[in-house]
RNA sequence: GGGCGCGUAGCUCAGCGGGAGAGCGCUCGCCUCACACGCGAGAGGUCGCAGGUUCAAAACCUGCCGCGCCCACCA
């Protein structure tokens, strides 16, 4: 073994031989207790980004604890269609040849879409594969692959049938770049600096005129009424009356709606029907008519009148605002005036509320409050808690989704249309119309919304609809990982179909996790240059070491992840750590799995080792079992570099280099039982290295992956041997800080006497040779602490006694004014316990165990002042 | 307009009723026979501010101040 551990050499090895032996496979006909995670689909045109290291490192670390706890545990893989981004990604290449999307055809654009995803798609599928992932990879899907075409056709039948899917005219959220209709969560909404502009609308018949605000001046090229409140007295007289538009003559009606706030502007309001929801549901309620005055890209098309033609809409307002400044008809411009306008997910133009021909909606009426009860009575719970009231407040004012978009690229729409209108909703492609048998069918030209076919993704990849052994067993799925951002998007729907299909929820827990920024809490972004791309960090540091910084920055309090190319350097240098424990162990340690000596054997090193370990696993399982993740990390870091190797190793060394060859074997086999089952409890975390190192514990072959998890053991719980080795911690931690006080060389050796408590003087004297190693005490000696100390030596305070060091060694001075200091923060402790004991309320009403600290804190400080004192008169 | 989260060491964060912790950074000393990707020792914090509850508050309550985020049809 060398001293430095290479990750680049030994990662992509195991990944190899993992995925060769296929120890990831589920069964589901094993009769364990299942254990299911599926993991969020990443776009077929991804590449891995932090992200999805984090989500994925976070499902690897459950579903492999699952497995070595003995679930049979499934981590499904697979990638999404990802409609809009992939379309996106084929123009572009196509645009490079020079063709045009249009000109190719829909047939042959889709087949460029397949042979781009055959050759250049899920290029992310062998990163995941590098990070260590352990999918079942025989059970891979793909979000248009055959068989879940079919569970998106189900669904969507069913839901028909039902009559929770229906296609009506309806305003839609259209993106004039990508030229499709978004579904409201695929709006983002924020605040624009606009203008609110106050304009007069003159009485048709002369007689004066209502002022009206706007953010969109070129829309009342489309107003086809005025709405005031019907409460309103100022305007009641002109309910009923029209107004006429100044650029093309119309009489407009004044109409009454509630909606209508009296407060807010001139209390008037211009009513565009086709281009504001708001104006919509007015003119639903007062039968206005509606006017369309865009094109597909939001220019304005010849409905509007002649002098606006072709215009796009920033130029039609300046436009709008000349001409009706000319007719002196502006009463006012306020500016600038923040207001939120929505824009597309995707290529962030501004969404056009508009008026797109027959689209298809979800009705969510039927579907939400299951959705929302299920997370108020537990059938599913989040992760940190703090996420289901977000998730309940949007379940409730959820409204009806769209799922049709205008692309080629996805679920083809099963829905056909006759000549004479009918339409035909079938599983399988129909010859004839089911109303009239017409065979002259055309099937919609649009494709569904891709969450449309992701919200099935736990149980469509399963089988459904059919109903298979893999979905009867691994459905629900146990947990879902994934971060905020897709809560509404994909979590929810999710939980409505799983519910309204499947009749359960698709998993039982959903742990979400925060967006990982970057050290300072910035967002990654390539302007900005801090983008961390994880397969560099796998290469320079290794995947353990970024599925080690990714997991311990994982905390559950704060909402995003800083991370840091150094905190990945920390994961390596653990990782090196790590290394170099085994390679010291494996020099006393035969290999082979360990077994521990018989109990009367134990040392008090082992008793100590094998009590932390205990504690370990405590903290280890109790994080996990509560999602927290940088817990178990910290405390597997802490045990293993500040106890295991920092105090297990170094004083267990003397046994290993000792003449007596029964107690060095004794050693090495505590060492390497407690190393081993560190390993087992890291490996969900670190896979590789773990593998690595427990091959030489593996008694031919096997792999840690399919290990038993570490279980709890009581017959560990040491605290006596705990209490001893704090003190032997203690006097060594003493000398040390003497010796880096006063400046003496690491080289230099002296005597020392250690002052310990009666009852540890023989746990100490065993151990004498490692304190005069690890102290650079020679020789050292223990003695009862009430002993006489030798006259003319001086002393340093230990928290239970005392070590005293022969003369000459240090500045008398300096050691005074320490101890002078030393002496002060004493007696202050003395004095706030005393006052804490003085008072009558804190003896009565505090807990009794608390008051005991409390004497006992006394007891110390007046111990401890004495000490001081001593030491003091030592100096002179 | 509604809601959520966060202000603790120089930086990033744990702690969430009984005497403030970690990692990184910094200082000092060490190539000590597993590891310099290391070892040893340190410095550094009126725990955002103000009230309140309590024997006891960094933690609980209220109000401010400051940051971030989500939701929302005031044109």
């Amino acid at each position: 073994m060398p001293p430095q551990y290479d990750p680049s050499e030994v990662e992509p090895r195991w990944a190899a031989a993992w995925l060769e032996r296929g120890i990831f496979r589920a069964d589901p006909a094993s009769g364990k207790e299942p254990y299911c995670i599926v993991i969020p689909p990443p776009n077929v045109t991804g590449r891995l980004h932090v992200g999805h290291a984090l989500g994925d490192t976070l499902q690897d670390l459950l579903i492999r604890r699952a497995r070595m706890q003995g679930y049979e545990a499934l981590w499904l893989p697979g990638m999404d269609h990802a409609g809009i981004a992939t379309q996106v990604v084929v123009e572009r290449e196509l645009r490079k040849e020079g063709i045009d999307r249009l000109a190719l055809g829909r047939d042959a654009f889709v087949e460029r879409v397949w042979a781009w995803k055959e050759s250049y798609g899920g290029q992310i599928v062998e990163q995941i594969k590098r990070l260590g992932c352990s999918c079942d990879w025989s059970r891979e899907r793909f979000t248009m692959d055959e068989g879940l075409s079919r569970a998106v056709r189900e669904a969507f039948v069913r839901w028909y049938d039902a009559g929770l899917i229906y296609r009506g005219e309806r305003l839609v959220n259209w993106c004039p770049t990508d030229q499709t209709g978004l579904s409201d969560s695929e709006v983002v909404h924020e605040d624009v600096e606009g203008e609110l502009v106050t304009f007069r609308y003159e009485l048709s018949d002369g007689s004066g005129a209502i002022a009206v605000a706007t953010t969109r001046l070129e829309t009342m090229l489309g107003d086809t009424g005025i709405a005031v409140n019907p409460d309103d007295e100022r305007y009641r007289d002109l309910v009923g009356r029209t107004v006429r538009h100044p650029f093309d003559g119309r009489d407009i009606p004044i109409v009454a709606d509630a909606l209508v706030d009296r407060d807010f502007g001139t209390g008037a309001v211009k009513v565009t029907p086709a281009h504001d929801p708001n104006d919509f549901e007015i003119a639903q309620r007062t039968g206005l008519p509606l006017m369309n005055i865009f094109g597909p890209d939001a220019s304005i098309n010849e409905v509007a009148a002649e002098e606006f033609y072709g215009l796009n809409r920033y130029d039609a307002r300046s436009a709008v605002r000349e001409a009706l400044a000319r007719l002196d008809a502006i009463v006012s411009e306020e500016r600038p005036y923040l207001h939120a306008v929505g824009h597309c997910y995707r290529c962030h133009s501004e969404i056009e509320p508009w008026i797109s021909g027959l689209q298809w909606f979800v009705a969510v009426d039927r579907l939400k409050e299951p959705a929302r009860e299920v997370a108020l009575d537990g059938r599913l719970t989040f992760w940190p808690e703090r996420w289901t009231k977000p998730y309940v407040a949007w379940m409730e004012n959820l409204r009806d989704w769209n799922i049709s978009r205008q692309l080629w690229w996805g679920h083809r729409i099963p829905a056909w249309y006759c000549p004479d209108g009918h339409v035909t909703v079938a599983r399988e492609d129909p010859e004839a119309c089911a109303t009239c048998g017409s065979a002259a069918l055309e099937q919609d030209p649009d494709v569904l919304d891709t969450w449309f076919s992701s919200q099935l993704w736990p149980f469509s990849t399963l089988g459904w609809p059919d109903d298979t052994e893999d979905l009867r067993t691994f459905y629900p799925n146990a947990v879902l990982v994934t971060g905020y951002e897709i809560l509404y998007l994909w979590v929810a729907r999710m939980v409505m179909s799983g519910l309204s299909l499947v009749d359960d929820v698709p998993f039982r827990h959903a742990v979400i996790h925060g967006l990982v920024r970057d050290a300072h809490g910035r967002k990654m972004s390539k302007s900005l240059g801090n983008v961390i791309d994880p397969m560099e960090m796998i290469d320079r540091f290794g995947a353990d070491a970024l599925r080690f910084s990714l997991a311990r920055a994982a905390t559950g309090g704060q909402q995003d992840i800083p991370l840091s190319v150094e905190s990945i350097e920390g994961g390596r240098n653990f990782a090196n750590k790590i290394w170099n424990a085994a390679r010291l162990i494996f020099r006393a340690y035969p290999g082979g799995t360990p077994e521990l000596p018989p109990r009367e054997r134990w040392t008090l090193v082992d008793r100590w080792l094998l009590a932390r370990h205990e504690a370990l696993l405590a903290e280890v399982d109790g994080a996990l079992d509560r999602y927290l993740f940088a817990e178990s990390a910290q405390a597997l870091y802490r045990f293993l570099w500040s106890e295991f190797c920092d105090w297990g190793l170094e004083m267990q060394k003397g046994r290993l280099d000792g003449s007596d060859e029964r107690d060095g074997a004794d050693a090495a086999a505590v060492l390497a039982w407690v190393f081993e089952r560190t390993l087992r409890l890291l490996h969900p975390m670190m896979p590789f290295i773990t593998e690595e190192i427990w091959q030489g514990f593996a008694g031919g072959g096997g792999s840690i992956a399919l290990a038993v998890w570490p279980g709890r053991s009581e017959a560990h719980a040491d605290a006596e041997a705990e209490a001893s080795f704090a003190v032997l911690q203690d006097v060594i931690t003493a000398v040390r800080q003497f010796r880096s006080r006063h400046r003496l060389a690491p080289t230099a050796r002296f005597e020392a006497v250690a002052g310990v408590p009666a009852a540890e003087l023989e746990a100490v004297a065993s151990l004498a040779e490692r304190v005069e190693r690890l102290a650079g005490v020679v020789p050292f000696s223990a003695v009862d602490a009430s002993s006489e100390r030798a006259v003319g030596w001086t002393a340093v305070s230990t928290s239970t006694g005392w070590v005293s060091l022969p003369p000459g060694l240090f500045d008398v001075d300096e050691e005074r004014t320490r101890l002078l200091r030393e002496r002060d923060e004493a007696s202050a402790q003395l004095e706030r316990s005393r006052a804490k004991l003085a008072n009558e309320g804190f003896r009565a009403k505090a807990a009794p165990e608390v008051v005991e600290q409390e004497r006992e804190r006394v007891e110390r400080a007046t111990d401890r002042l004495a000490e001081l004192d001593a030491q003091l008169a030592e100096l002179g």
